[in-house]
Parts: C-alpha cells; structure tokens; sequence
DNA sequence: ATGAAAGCGCTAACAG
DNA sequence: CTGTTAGCGCTTTCAT
C-alpha cells in the first residue's frame, strides 16, 4: 500500500540504490543501460522520489518561497508566472497565502519552516527593518514593492513610466484635465501616484489626486465622491484594474457614459481587465519579465553573483475601450 | 551562518537532542524545569524545526494538500477557511495552485511528492475515474464538485438547494419570469440548474436556460446575448458571482436599469459581491462550514473512521441592491 | 560505471 | 523523567 522506495526500485532493477539516485537527478555516472534498465523498474513500481527526503539530503534545496495575497487577482498573475520561471531554472516553488486571517509574518514563517533558500514576497507589507532582519538568513527578493532595506532585493514595474503612459495616452486623446485616484499607501501608490503627477505637469496641466485605494470597494467609494462633487475632468487613471472596476461599476449607475463622457484607465492588466466584456485600457505589467527576472535574481544571490537591483521592468500601455476624445 | 539545529539547542539547555523534540512537540515527557529550559535554550538561538526532517521522521506527516485555481475569487476565500480549519485540527497545509499553465494533473502530482496525507481539491475537473485512482493510494477529497468516484469523498454545498433559495427569492418580490444563466460544464452547474428548474416548475412558471459559463467574460457574452433578442423575463439568476459581474458590466452599457427593470442574482457570496459598490443579491456558500467539514471528512478516513459522505452544507440567501419588485 | 557508507535533522521505541 | 539507538528516504563523498 505504501508507496515504491528508492530500495525498492534498486533492487528490482538490481542495482545500488546510489545509482537510482543518479539516474532519477539525471546526473552523469550511469551508463544509458542502467539508466534504461533503472527508470523502466521505477516505472513499474510507480515510483517518484520522495521531495522531503530529496530536500533534506540535498546541500541546496532549490525550493524558492513564495507568499501572496490570495485574494489578488495580480497576484494570482504573477504566482502562475513564477511557476514556469522557476521550473525552467530548475527550481521548485513553496506557496503560501496571506489573508486576513493569515497575517504576513505567519506565512513567511511556514516558509522559513520549510528551509526555503530564498523567499518572494509579492507586494510585502512587512517593515523595512523586518525585511532586512529577514534577509539576513536567506535572500528576499520583494516584487512589486520598491522597499529600500538592506540586503532586500527589488524586481518591479517603472511604475513612474506606467503611470506616464496612461497620463500620455490620454493626453494624445486630446484631454487636459485628468484625475488621480490612488491607492494609498498599497506598495506601488507612490510612485503610480508620481509618474502622474510628473507627466501632467511635464505638459503643463494641473494635477489633481483623489485618495482612493486598492480593492474594488475602495474604486467604488471614490466613484460615490466622484460623482458627488463631479470635479471638472474628462478622464481618471486609477491605482489598479480593482479599484478601476469598482469606480466603472458605480459610475455606470450614474448617467456619465464611458468613454464618452469619461475615460478611464486601470493598471496591471489582469485577466479580468483584459477580458472582453470590461475592455479596460490599463497598463500592463510584464508579469513573464518580472517572474523571470526575480528568479534570476534569486538564482544569483544564491550562487554568490552580486544581482543587480532593483530591477525595473517596463509597462505598456493597453489600449481598450474604456478610453476616448473628450467630447 | 546556517540555522540552529536540535542538536544545538540540545547542548546549551545541557540535555539530549529527545528531550528537545519532546518539548517542542510538547509530547509528554519532560518535566517543567526541563521543558523551560530547553525553550529557553531554543529561543536563545532563534531555533526552529526544520519542517522538512520533521515530515520525514514522523509516521504521521498530518500535511494536506489543496490544489485550487489561483485565479477563481471563490478558492481564495476557500483557501483562508482551509488554513484556519486545518489549524485548528492540528494539520499542516500545502498549497498547489492549478492555472492555464499548470494544469490539475501536475498540481496533483507536486503535492504527492511532498507525501502528503490526503488530497483536498478545489472544483476539481479530473475525470471520475482519475480521482478513484488517485483515492487508492490517499483519501481525496473534493469540494464543489459532486463527483461519485470510488473512494472519493465530498464535501460540498446544497447547489439545488441554493439555486432554489435564489429563486423563491424572486418569486417572493413578485417575479413571474425568471431566467437561468448556467456554469456550463463547470462543477456545479448541473446542481444549480436542476434547482432552478425545479422551483420554477414547483411554483408553475416555464424554466428559461441560458448557456453561459464561469468567469466575467462567459457572464459579458451572456449578457450581449440577452440584450441581442432580449426574453421577456424580469430576473435572472447566474452560475456564480463572476459571471455575474460580467453580466452586470455589460448590461449597465444599456438603458436596463438594475435592478428597476432586471432583478439579478450571483452565487458564492465572494468577497467582492459582498463589497460595497457590486452589493450583489447572491446565494452564499459557508465557507467556514465546508472547510471545517473537508478537515473533518480528511481526519477520519486518516483515522480509520469511515466518514459520512457527502457532506452537503445548506447555502444562504444574501439579499443585497441587485434585487427589487419587478417594474 | 558502480557500490558502500555516512550523513541531512528530526521522530520514536526502548532502556535506564 | 531522561538518554540511547534506530530509522525516515534520499544525496553525496569516496573507494573499487
């Protein structure tokens, strides 16, 4: 009942387990014979080794963590990423979700428990200090996130150049007087919040910013005090694709037309945004670049080449249908 | 540089490396002054078990593995219940997400390397007879899906039930012609149809199906359909949230006013139908509910106890702005 | 190319 | 209550 050993299949193909071993790493010191002769033995008996016992024996685990916010779609995005980056470095991927009732510090530790060599933090919420404490151990490489702290590396989007994009966009559509609503302090608010207001002023407008946040509801609220005081503007970028959804939604109640009345723009390009019905204009993050680069990244630290960091990845704009001339 | 191991805590509380392991398992065993100590010692050195060797000693490894879409809303918030549940009973928790590019088969798979105890599975879309065959070698367990599979056992929502709660919903606002847009092929579809079906005919009123889908876009399709030839109905009732979502975003586009002109109603109570803005009228599943069930149901069959399967656990109705009186 | 033997860091009987 | 002794299933020198 029990599953098929590395003795087991030794045995069967009447070789040292040691040899197993090899063929099973696909390692060089095994004759194509043996090899044959091992892998059809492991075949028969069903046999896949064992990842702990692997993990344990092995002087390097190549197992990356992972957390994320398991209720982000972006998030979401990236982890599916990160799995192909990482199985083409060969190295293997821990998850573990953060929640609300799973705090961060919770889930790093799991990872930690696990004796993972390097940890991903997707849009870290922990301290400054608290990373670095954590970098002390292993490598942590932050997506998303632009934190400086000592021995922490970054791999994110120019969320400057984002936000210029979508600023830029509209200005060529011919408008001049453009809102942000941000995301407050949600790691990337900052410097989305900057690139709009550097292209606004760059083309010699006024900026105007709006709090605002990072969930649907928070799009929502600020379409309600949108709509409210309707400020003098023919387009709004916003923090990321949820809030953006949750802003469209409760503007469509109203009798503001989009776009024709309003232009809207998102950020991330997360499914759901691409998906034909919201055909949201967003910026796009280049999720592939960004999954690939931070496994690079880990795999440099880890092997002692001095990564270099943070690194930037550029966004592009998505043009859809949520976008148009003021009328 | 590497992390404190057993062995060193053993030799600055000035015990043997058991009593360390029985302190930090707090087996019985070990007398408070020892037991101080050793913790002491432990703290000292910021040790902590090395999750891995732990697996690997213990007969029990009490891990469970989920697999779950990284990109379905209703997963997440699956996944948060899960962690909780699985605490609370004394079980470890690994994650396996399934995406378009890492599909079921290989989800699976990672987590029976890591030997997990038993195979909890989100929605699962394997076919009957791959799950029996994965139930012969560990318990499985699927929720969502009511699959009969040998061996499989199942912990799912009463979906007839809910479609039903969802349509007396209607009937009592006073709807006379309601229109059911399916999941499709998707694991609870067929449930959530046939209790649709079932109480309009109970209430002597002519069942109207429309195929649809799962996610915001199959919700957007459907919706242009429905604007396309519009039926003469009042109410509609859809698969799931998203694609309830997807309807609602392209049906705003039109003159139709929600829910004056159209009553509509989601599914799965996710977190963003409950936000603010969508205050989606949906049938909710108890999360909570199916999770403690799913480590329940994973318990017995661990522990000899034949469990009692299927558990069906009853929806609710959540009456939110998306429902009114028909015009 | 192959095998013997010593760990990896922990758990679990068992003896004292 | 405490320590000794084997493993768990694999990797990894080091001989042969």
């Amino acid at each position: 009942m029990s599953r098929a050993t590395m003795e087991d299949v030794a045995r069967l193909a009447g070789v040292s387990r040691a040899l197993v071993s090899i063929v099973y790493r696909d390692a060089p010191g095994a004759s194509d014979a043996t090899r044959a002769r091992v892998l059809a033995a492991g075949k028969e008996l069903g046999y896949r080794p064992d990842h702990r016992a692997r993990l344990l024996g092995r002087t390097r685990t190549r197992l990356l963590g992972v957390t994320f916010d398991v209720r982000a779609p972006f998030h979401g995005d990236l982890v599916e990423a990160l799995y192909s980056a990482a199985e083409a470095a060969g190295y293997d991927l821990a998850l573990s979700a953060v929640a609300p009732s799973r705090a961060e510090p919770r889930a790093v530790q799991s990872l930690l428990d696990y004796r993972c060599e390097a940890l991903i933090l997707l849009g870290p919420q922990l301290s400054p200090s608290a990373l670095s404490a954590l970098a002390e151990s292993q490598p942590v490489i932050s997506i998303g996130r632009n934190v400086r702290a000592a021995g922490v590396d970054v791999v994110r989007t120019d969320d400057v150049a984002g936000s210029r994009l979508a600023v830029e966009h509209l200005l060529s559509l011919g408008h001049t007087s453009i809102l942000h609503i941000d995301g407050g302090k949600t790691p990337g608010a900052t410097e989305r919040r900057t690139g709009y207001r550097k292209a606004i002023r760059h083309a010699g407008f006024e900026a105007h910013v709006q709090p605002g946040g990072r969930t649907e509801a928070d799009g929502a609220d600020a379409a309600k005090t949108f709509l409210n005081e309707p400020p003098p503007v023919t387009a709004v970028t916003l923090f990321n694709d949820r809030a953006a959804m949750g802003f469209l939604d409760t503007i469509r109640q109203s009798p503001l037309e989009i776009p024709a009345d309003l232009s809207v723009v998102g950020y991330d390009n997360t499914a759901i945004a691409a998906s034909s019905h919201l055909n949201l204009t967003t910026v796009a993050q280049n999720t592939t670049a960004l999954a690939t680069q931070t496994i690079t990244t880990a795999h440099a630290r880890l092997t002692g080449t001095p990564p270099t960091s943070p690194v930037v990845i550029p966004p592009t704009l998505v043009p859809r249908c949520t976008t148009a001339p003021p009328r």
